[in-house]
DNA sequence: ACTGACCGACAACCAGCGGACCCA
DNA sequence: TGGGTCAAGTTCTTGTCGGTCAG
């Protein structure tokens, strides 16, 4: 017992445990490979495993982490007092956990204070690229090394390294044992099913999410939890609007179908509803749903039930009235800075020749030109864009002071994306206001209440 | 170097009120 | 007559992203 020896490697995302049998069974999450007659558990796993090791009365050779030097970094950055209390309480848990911050609040900075303050070998995972050349600034101008980028065409590792979380997925089995922390923006992503392998794989036993919404509805932020640790730390947009954050009204509007928008919407949603009565399915939560999508691979009749739903949804989301509505709005906001979300990316370009707005959608030619229609909306050469999800996550977009919201889903992470896009700070007294613009009598009234409007 | 086409991944997707059938 | 089961083997569409590869 006493002078038994154990011995740890990282081996393609999991650590390698060689240790006699009878103790291999008293650890935890352990499993005996019968090939390499090892033991064996994911990458994650490292620290709980170190601690489990701590109990017992053993020498332990660690060979788990191949890190490289990294000098003392530096930051003149000062945080904020909310900022400071955040970083305190994801120490303070043993460097583990996420941070549950809204858009805006400087997350960031959060995140290169923790950097900073550990001095060790990190990777940063992001989901776009946008988010990629945005962190790669901020720790350029932070902190004076080299950094790694993966992901946008070059494939460099440094000490400290940004990575999309498609190239993460990619390469997490090799990587594992080179970071020693690892920070998830975005950490809701990390829920997604191939996503999550990244968490598992790597060994970085300091681990910082960072999220405006952490919970899912699909329940996946469990997951998120068990591979960067649970909320420590949370703030929302009501919390910080009027110090930190624009104060801001939320306005729902109402609007009337037309006629032909009437007639149209009750004969798709009658044919989803007639299924409905007809299946004996309950619709009472998302699984129902999608109970109904799995039974449409092979019953026509649920097909065209789904399909129909769809229709419903589009003559609710493009309503004519709410065109209207906005051309009311943007009358009344003629000095203001105004953001247009819509659902479908035909509204979108609707809405571009009718009011004259620039238009962004993910089908805009070239990432050049959406940039420029951004940097123009900077510089106010023009006031107002129109755009479908494309601004949703992950995109610098620059600030605005009213939004309208003519079609969302029922996601409140949507919502407070697009409602983050107009709480930076403004000048006193001056506030921020969301319009919501909803089809009256159609089931975008229980759509935007699921989102919390 | 840039571009477009392709692929796979991810996310959202949520009625309003009484039927049919088989088997023990 | 009464009670239980109703449709399984992989699953709708739209919007958006990153990675890859050919030209």
């Amino acid at each position: 017992m006493t002078d038994a020896s154990v011995r740890l490697t990282f081996e393609g995302g999991t650590v390698r445990v060689d240790a006699p049998r009878d103790l291999l069974e008293t650890l935890p999450d352990v499993e005996y490979d019968p090939r390499t007659e090892t033991g064996r558990t994911p990458g994650f796993r490292y620290a709980t495993l170190r601690a489990a090791l701590a109990e017992h009365d053993v020498e332990v050779e660690d060979r788990v982490l191949a890190l490289s030097d990294l000098p003392a970094l530096r930051s003149a950055y000062e945080l904020r007092e909310y900022q400071h209390e955040a970083l305190d309480a994801w120490r303070d848990a043993g460097q583990r956990g996420v941070l549950e911050l809204p858009t805006g609040s400087g997350k960031t900075v959060i995140a290169l204070k923790a950097i900073e303050a550990l001095s060790i070998p990190t990777l940063i995972v992001v989901p776009t690229i946008d988010l990629l050349d945005q962190w790669e600034r901020e720790l350029g101008t932070e902190f004076d090394v080299d950094l790694g980028r993966l992901g946008g065409g070059e494939q460099r590792v440094e000490p400290i390294t940004v990575s999309t979380y498609d190239s993460a997925y990619l390469r997490a089995d090799e990587l594992g044992d080179r970071f020693e922390l690892v920070i998830f923006d975005e950490v809701h992503h990390l829920g997604g099913e191939g996503f999550r392998d990244i968490g598992r794989l790597l060994a970085a036993p300091a681990r910082l999410g960072l999220t405006a919404t952490f919970e899912r509805p699909d329940g996946a932020h469990e997951v998120v939890e068990e591979l960067v640790g649970p909320v420590v730390y949370r703030l929302s947009a009501e919390d910080l609007a009027g110090d930190h954050l624009a104060a801001f009204d939320i306005k729902r509007i109402e609007v009337a179908l037309t006629p032909e928008e009437r007639e149209r919407y009750e004969e798709f949603q009658g044919t989803f509803t007639d299924y409905l009565a007809q299946s004996g399915i309950q619709m009472r939560s998302g699984s129902d749903y999608r109970e109904i999508v799995k039974r449409s691979g092979n019953d026509p009749a649920a097909r065209e039930a789904l399909l129909a739903k769809q229709r419903a949804r589009e003559v609710m989301m493009n309503a004519e009235g709410k065109v209207e509505e906005l051309a009311g709005i943007l009358d009344r906001h003629r000095g203001d800075r105004v953001i247009v979300f819509t659902a479908y990316t035909d509204l979108v370009y609707r809405l571009s020749e009718r009011f004259l707005i620039p238009a962004i959608t993910h089908e805009v030619p070239k990432v050049q030109a959406r940039r420029r229609i951004l940097e123009k909306f900077r510089r106010g050469e023009y006031s107002r864009i129109v755009s479908s999800h494309v601004l949703d996550e992950g995109v610098d977009v620059p600030d605005a002071n009213v939004a309208v919201i003519l079609g969302g889903s029922g996601s409140e992470r949507e919502f407070k994306q697009r409602l983050g896009r107009v709480l930076r700070p403004k000048a006193e007294g001056e506030r921020a206001i969301l319009y919501e613009i909803i089809a009256e009598e159609t089931a975008e009234e229980r759509v935007a209440e699921r989102r919390r409007g």
